[in-house]
DNA sequence: CGCGCATGTGGGAACGTTCTCAATCGCGGG
DNA sequence: CCCGCGATTGAGAACGTTCCCACATGCGCG
């Protein structure tokens, strides 16, 4: 063994180390790993030799301390098991992987408290940049703060109106208007709207059952108002003043969608058609419509956002607005990793396109 | 502004800053904040206000330097997409929080190329811990490597024989003996399974189509031969000797469930049920089942490994074998924690109880 | 009265890297 | 012959923290 004996073995091999073994100092042994400033050919390949030899790995952690910078992103999402954020988590590690970049992964469960621990615990551990698809709209002030203090934060999915940061996301009103024309294309003319979106106020205050209409939670996704909005105007466009009649919108953790479809269901004039705001909630009306002895799409036509693998697996086969989840990971991390390499550009809003899927949930209204 | 001018405005504040302000020393500081040694109740308290003052925030990054621990942890997986996965990460990652951790999520795609790339760069990060799902069964050296090297590493959901590694798996064999013990109770004797299991060898070697029955793929995942062997069992102790007629294996990326099961239905004597080896491969059986313009589960009864939200809506509901997902990360997670702080112990098995939940999608054969 | 001990404190090293700076060498041109 | 310049090299600082050790106090006890 001619192994330096002043590296007592379990130990990885380090700069000095290698240093010493290519009989260079250093400076010139970490000039000639990294790759800049001028190296001799010689001294060269006689450090890449002891490198290779003592299996030598960078500290990563050490050359963050210089640099400043963690080739770490952080990604802020509600729940890792919704179908769309699964998507949309792959989008950003495969892109991120492909930059260069690692991912620390938090879930919020929609709770701005959660949000607030995790951008916390996220700038401890001095990602460069973080994602986020924020719980609320308004409560961002953790979010400024990182921006401000030099992290930059691309907004996924939602918006959030106060803040200059970047955003990727998806026309989530048009895209809707155009689910809810075709339902009223079919002669819908009682469409039902679906929803989840926002935290409940914080104790138990509050409206308990918010199944009637209008009482909107407080602070809610900026996506789930959006798509209100465009079933709303496609409603209005066709002469449907009356927009609210089959709104419902409950708070995440506490209404059930297919409590919500059931109420609707046993109304007088139940609807004849449903648009779900995403794929969870989708399954809700599909459970609570099929207890109830009715069939998609004969009885009730469906309609709903995200594609998802049993979408196309069901019989009938839902249509959908289909989402470009992975895509809308990688354009988030592309616009971060252009902020975090220095570029000082105001605040860039990239929408991406939707994609209406036609397939078997939707068919005239019973009577017709 | 009394702030201190040698702190240029943007810079977060030190400990050096802290002690100044508090008029001590880094060391006494550095001991107030960290909660150690001895530091006088009046020191304690000029040195919190002046943190608080300052709006301190450890740099976590430094202290890894010294400690060597980054209380971050790696998890590998097959595909976060795959409701399996985004169940187990889900259950990894609140549980590291919980426990303090953060978690670097990387996907494979099976691929153990992609798995090895992986390893280096959390290791090159310091992790302090690896939890992972290994591509292969046979190659895990880099895997044994990083174990050996003080980086823990807990197998999740599979097997790998030569690792003197903890484990967090499922009683696979007997779940799926189980699951087709059910479908034999039913009356069924031509019982099918359609798997997914291994990569492609490398090339485009190797069978193109390898639908025919026995040919498994190179060092398959132990999962899915687990299951194998399960089914095998089951259809032995009916009777049935030739166990492999309706076992269809396809390597991920290559073969299609849907396919599988496609030439499967198009036998002379076609199977009267299916066993799904996850709820991925259950989707391409249903699809292919009703393009075949069969009906479940009066034409064909289906059970499937996994739990998904779309099992319970669809109808007929289908009757799952249902893996604690979120506990299998949690455990994982708990059983590498007590590893990284320090005990050494024989690797442990940790084996969880499955659930065969009994919906609709199991009926008598056809002609029964 | 002096010794030991516990408590509080500060100085300095260490972790492993990058970066700035000055020093040395060889060599061609004035 | 000497100056200057580029190429190459090494010493030392820095990043922000934790840890080890030495040093002062103060107090009880022999």
């Amino acid at each position: 063994m001619t192994t330096n004996r002043s590296r007592p073995a379990g130990r990885p091999a380090t700069i000095p180390d290698v240093a010493r073994e290519a009989g260079v100092s250093r400076s010139t042994a970490s000039r000639a790993l990294a790759d800049y400033g001028s190296v001799s050919p010689d001294a060269r390949e006689r450090v890449r030799a002891a490198a290779e030899k003592l299996g030598y790995r960078p500290n990563l952690l050490a050359r963050s301390m210089i640099t400043g910078r963690t080739h770490t992103l952080g990604a802020i999402v509600a729940d890792i098991q919704n179908p769309f954020f699964a998507g949309v988590t792959r989008g950003i590690t495969d892109a991120a992987r492909a930059a260069g970049y690692q991912v620390l992964l938090a879930n919020t469960d929609e709770d701005v408290a959660a949000e607030r621990a995790a951008v916390k615990m996220l700038r401890d551990k001095h990602v460069d940049g973080l994602i986020v698809a924020p719980a609320a709209t308004t409560e961002t002030g953790h979010l400024a703060a990182a921006h401000a203090a030099g992290c930059p934060v691309v907004l996924l999915d939602r918006q959030a109106p106060g803040l200059p940061a970047d955003s990727v996301t998806v026309d989530n009103h048009g895209a809707a208007q155009d689910a809810v024309r075709r339902l009223l294309a079919a002669g819908h003319r009682r469409i039902a709207l679906v929803s989840l979106l926002g935290s409940a106020p914080s104790a138990d205050a509050g409206a308990e059952r918010a199944a009637a209409a209008t009482p909107l939670p407080t602070d809610p996704v900026s996506t789930g108002l959006e798509r209100i909005e465009g079933y709303r105007a496609a409603l209005r466009e066709a002469g449907l003043s009356d927009t609210d009649t089959y709104l419902r919108t409950g708070t995440f953790h506490r209404e059930d969608p297919a409590d919500l479809t059931a109420d609707l269901l046993a109304l007088p004039e139940p609807p004849t058609a449903v648009f779900a705001t995403d794929s969870m909630i989708a399954l809700g009306v599909l459970s609570a419509t099929r207890d109830h002895g009715l069939r998609v799409p004969d009885d009730l036509s469906l309609v709903t956002f995200d594609d998802t693998d049993w979408a196309r697996a069901v019989r009938p086969r839902v249509s959908v607005v289909a989402q470009p989840v992975q895509e809308l990971g990688a354009r988030a991390v592309h616009s971060l990793i252009t902020r975090i390499e220095g570029t000082t550009r105001p605040p860039e809003h990239t929408v991406l396109d939707t994609e209406f899927i036609d397939r078997e949930s939707i068919a005239p209204p019973p009577g017709a």
